[in-house]
DNA sequence: CGCGGTATTTGACTTTAGTATGTGAAATAT
DNA sequence: ATATTTCACATACTAAAGTCAAATACCGCG
């Protein structure tokens, strides 16, 4: 049904335009030293535009954002079998976290982050939609220590994931919130260390 | 030195005026839907007047959130000595809870939190401030867990604090992303529980 | 082809936080 | 007692995100 005409075409390469620029900018000179305005202009497009293809200037980073399902994806594909549930959720976020620092950056995990807080009344940010990749795969290793008596029981399946990436929300808050000098990759492996111990029987 | 004249004596009277109407306002209307411009007026002052007492809009808030370091001491003084370590860390997180919950409100932690986040460039916010009451409370229950015996080794009594105020940002963070049906003193006691399972030897 | 309708785009406009600059009375120095 | 400075406050402004009614380009269809 949805073929693709030239004009839906032309659409297409706007709003590709927009995302690429924006991108560029925003990695060249910070989020907020880069207006809306900027963006459209080395564009040449209108505002208006900018405004039909994105919601706000937050979604470009937004949009960006969602490349790390692929890599969730990628990594669920590439896992070993032959290690503990705990383990692979060890690995799993270490790489994430390399991931998020060295791929998506800092700035860009800032304001994915401010802009779900601020969408908190009436919308829903995709950081909080629980049928993301990220709570796939989580369930599916937890579900694993579950079965393999490696976890203890008392909570559900989904209630430790919910704790788990939780524990790594609040290590990505403090990397974005305290200066310098936090090593997101070491911080993370010790704080889901901590969690893990406490989830084992 | 600082002599209090009549002139300082009006500006702290104005600068209260915009404090406790921002906060009446903010509290009935909500934070977003509040402009500088309808405190002001409120109160009959200039915006000049306003930006001379706070910094941003944020900082009506912000100056609200420091009521917590009393909460803190308070709770400190009258917490009971014959209990364990870990125990007194979720009476106190549960304590606390409650007081974000029913004195400060959502939308005021959630501007707190954002604002943080934002002034991640050059400026720190007080909320990672390492001198808040929040880490000498902390840190005073971990040494005790640490010399009682009660928490492992192998981390220091600043990381284990660190750790465990981590765990209250995340719950805190995720309070704000989720909406309803968030129960944040169950979920506060679920996760913190969690973590001192792991720091227990 | 041409026509009605629809998707895309335009850019002026609104809103609001924050700033630059001025002003006058109170505090302080002479 | 008068000159100078300082500081609380006022005003007009800028900056920048986001909106909206109108214009334009393109589609499918008779």
């Amino acid at each position: 049904m949805t073929h693709i005409t030239a004009r839906k075409l032309k659409a297409l390469e706007t709003k590709k335009a927009l995302l690429e620029t924006g991108l560029e900018l925003f990695d060249k000179k910070g989020f907020d030293n880069v207006t809306v305005d900027e963006i459209v202009k080395t564009c040449n497009v209108s505002k208006g535009a900018f405004y039909v293809h994105f919601n706000s200037k937050y979604d470009i980073f937004n949009e960006k954002f969602k490349d790390i399902d692929n890599f969730y994806s990628e990594f669920q594909k590439g896992i070993s079998n032959d290690i503990k549930a705990s383990e692979k959720i060890l690995i799993f976020f270490e790489a994430q976290m390399i991931y998020l620092r060295d791929e998506l950056g800092k700035d860009l995990i800032r304001t994915v982050y401010m802009n779900a807080m601020s969408l908190t009344i009436n919308k829903n940010h995709y950081l909080s939609d629980p049928n993301r990749n990220l709570y796939q795969v989580i369930n599916s290793f937890v579900q694993e220590g579950i079965k393999n008596k490696e976890f203890k029981e008392g909570l559900t399946t989904e209630e430790v994931s919910v704790l788990i990436t939780r524990c790594m929300r609040g290590t990505i808050y403090d990397w974005i919130i305290f200066g310098e000098q936090f090593d997101i990759v070491e911080e993370m492996n010790k704080f889901t260390s901590t969690v893990l111990d406490g989830l084992k029987r």
